[in-house]
DNA sequence: TGCGGCGGCGCC
DNA sequence: AAAGGGCGCCGCCGCA
């Protein structure tokens, strides 16, 4: 595998941060520094600046002959090297499919995807070097004051030699992880593609709300200065808001009951947004004390806690000329699942709870001609998915699995008792009541918090959690009983939580030894990454446990044998010594791999689209969105469907429903 | 002033 | 022994 590693330092007047690599590059005023290029077999070294010299014949040749051209974050030096370096500079053109990202190939591996810590994470690069930002601060951003480009000839020079030892650095890090299969390698230029035409956004609608958020954070802020006497000036200053309410009520322990949360083993005080629905539910109930003055106070604070209309401004900011923003989905951006990630404008945690499109157009009318809005921000947040437009003479068709991890679960399993569940969902009844009788309950929202809370081990704490969103209120008691029930009921998932542990363990003691669970398999293969345990899903996609380790842990009552891991998505702190770890237990290893296998189910579906060019616009983990002519949506639709209930070829059996609607913006 | 840490929020 | 975990972004806080 012959592979040239390329590294671009550029400068620009507008702002990575904001606007996503797509716009950058596309920016006039950006332009390129330097770059540099290691063969990674060979390891022939070329660094150019494109400004004086032509560009280096010996590296074009060596790319020609490439297998693959490599990048950290590699669509960012793909745009580059396509806006810039062919047409300003002559670079060569490199087909789209060599392109290879090595931030791709760390997050496949659940190592982070930045080069130092990445580098960090493999023990490669211990201590954090100051100057490279001190360089890009100096030359890729226009100075403040004069708005000139520092051209300073020395720093240019230095600027080359950290752009070549970032690609050594690149270097040692491909070679320490696994390399993306073929089939990761097709999901990522599938992702590339789906970056590159972008999402559409309803631009004069996010100007509008940014207009309105704007003038309604300024109005709470004005009140929260009169009602505190100028303490808080802010609904998101959260530590002055919980010292002030302290004082405000005395430090009365009903309130700091209420106040108290568990983070892991410690307690602290909290003011998030169940904390003060409880203490404003509390408020009303015999004897509880919580003044006038604060619950104003607590009120104004859910008013402005919208942090998501934020994102209307992020709309703005990453929205190109033709108001697309582009960019916005991470190929295996959870390592430890290798689910998809959403970064810049993320479209995968936008308000579920939104208007409709006519709705939509009767607010944006209203905003136009400066009409009040009742109850500002909330509107607001529910204008956000519906923000997301299609093209004119286009509609987005979109379609979601149903249930699908409550599928896949038991699926995985193969054990003979976990059938009735799929039949359940193979006849089309309605798996929440079936679940609730099962458990000799007549609730359906009792079956159905259950289905959804209780898969994993989860308890009493996990039910709660998601019965609160579907106001249901019960005793610990009770659901302690009904958590009992359920697992009575499933003794499919109570196995497989066992077994799945108990595989992992095993193949730690046996390295290089395949030990089945179900449809799935753990590898502990102890030459990757100071060991890595390996969870192999049924369609071959790995989950990887880095620096993995058997250790006997002492309980009370003797002790036991567990697995833990260097965890990629916690960084370790300044003075770390070590990474931090987590330890495996059977609920979140059967968690991981139904997660991953559905996740390996929606790129399946996309490498299906892709082969048929569908319009795919964006997708959220179980629900594709695709950007149709008008003329195409029937056929569209039908083939979307077609395509997402046909299992794949490593998943015969497994029961698959997702019915398309049509919408004119996007929506539930 | 810049930056890491942390609290908070939203979704699947 | 029991265990909800997978993400990313915004904005404040406190330190260097």
């Amino acid at each position: 595998m012959q592979c040239v590693l390329l590294d671009f330092e550029t400068r620009s007047r507008t702002d990575l941060t904001k606007t996503g690599a797509y716009k950058y590059a596309a920016d006039p005023s950006t332009d390129i520094l330097c770059m540099s290029a290691i063969d990674s077999e060979i390891g022939d070294e070329w660094l150019w600046y494109p400004g004086t010299q032509a560009f280096p014949a010996t590296l074009a040749v060596a790319i020609e002959h490439a297998d693959l051209v490599t990048a950290v974050n590699a669509e960012f030096d793909k745009a580059i090297w396509e806006y810039i370096a062919v047409p300003d500079y002559g670079a060569p053109e490199i087909e789209h499919k060599k392109w290879y990202c090595l931030a791709a190939q760390c997050r496949v591996n659940a190592i982070p995807s930045g080069l130092e810590n990445a580098a960090r994470a493999l023990g490669i690069n211990k201590r954090k070097d100051p100057r490279g930002k001190q360089l890009i601060k100096a030359l890729s951003i226009p100075n403040p004051v004069t708005g000139e480009f520092n051209e300073d000839p020395k720093l240019m020079q230095e600027m080359g030699e950290y752009c070549l030892q970032d690609s050594r650095l690149a270097r040692k890090v491909m070679a320490l992880t696994r390399l993306m299969s073929v089939t990761e390698h097709q999901d990522w230029l599938i992702t590339c593609d789906i970056n590159e035409r972008g999402a559409k956004v309803d631009t004069e609608l996010a100007r509008l709300a940014v207009t309105y958020a704007d003038a309604e954070r300024g109005e709470i802020a004005d009140k929260l200065s009169a009602l505190t006497g100028g303490v808080i000036t802010k609904h998101t200053q959260s530590v002055r808001i919980r010292k002030w309410l302290l004082a405000e009520c005395e430090n009365d322990p009903d309130v700091i009951a209420l106040m108290t949360v568990k983070k892991g083993d410690v307690e602290k005080q909290s003011l998030d947004k169940d904390v003060r629905t409880a203490l404003l539910d509390a408020r009303t109930s015999d004897g509880f004390l919580l003044c006038q003055l604060t619950a104003d106070v607590l009120e104004l604070v859910d008013q402005g806690s919208k942090s998501s209309v934020s994102k209307f401004q992020r709309m703005l900011d990453m929205a190109e000329d033709d108001d697309r923003v582009r960019g916005a989905f991470v190929f295996a951006g959870a390592g430890q699942t290798q689910r998809f990630a959403s970064r810049g404008l993320q479209l995968h945690n936008m308000r579920r709870d939104c208007w409709k499109a006519e709705q939509t157009e009767d607010i944006k009318q209203s905003m136009r001609t400066k009409q009040i809005i009742p109850n500002v921000m909330d509107t607001l947040s529910k204008l956000l998915r519906p923000a997301l437009i299609p093209a004119p003479g286009h509609k987005f068709v979109v379609s979601d699995w149903a249930a699908i991890e409550g599928r896949v679960l038991p699926w995985l399993t193969e054990d003979p008792r976990a059938e009735a569940v799929l039949d359940i969902f193979r006849s089309g009844a309605d798996i929440y009541m079936a679940t609730a009788k099962a458990m000799g309950i007549l609730e359906r929202q009792i079956g159905k918090v259950a289905t959804l809370a209780l898969g994993y081990q989860g308890a009493v704490g996990a039910f709660q959690a998601i019965a609160k969103n579907y106001g249901l209120i019960l005793t610990e008691a009770e659901v302690l009983k009904i958590v009992f029930k359920w697992r009575e009921a499933n003794p499919w998932a109570v196995a497989y939580w066992r077994a799945c542990e108990k595989a992992a363990i095993l193949a730690m003691r046996r390295p290089g030894t395949e030990v089945k669970i179900g449809k799935c398999q753990f590898m502990f293969v102890e030459g990757l990454m100071n060991g890595t345990l390996c969870g192999i899903l049924p369609d071959g996609t790995v989950l990887q446990y880095p620096n993995a380790r058997l250790e006997y842990v002492k309980g009370k009552y003797g002790g036991k044998w567990q697995v833990s891991y260097a965890k990629a998505s916690i960084l370790p702190k300044a003075d770390a010594t070590e990474w931090p770890r987590h330890t495996l237990y059977g609920g979140l290893i059967a968690e991981n791999f139904a997660q991953g296998t559905a996740g390996a189910i929606l790129k399946y579906a996309l490498r299906e689209l892709a082969s048929v060019n569908a319009p795919v616009a964006f997708h959220v983990h179980d629900e594709i969105i695709e950007e149709v002519h008008i003329r195409a949506v029937e056929a569209r639709s039908l083939q979307l469907q077609t395509i997402m209930e046909t299992p794949p070829p490593w998943a015969v059996g497994l029961p698959l429903e997702a019915k398309p609607a049509v919408m004119q913006r996007y929506g539930k």
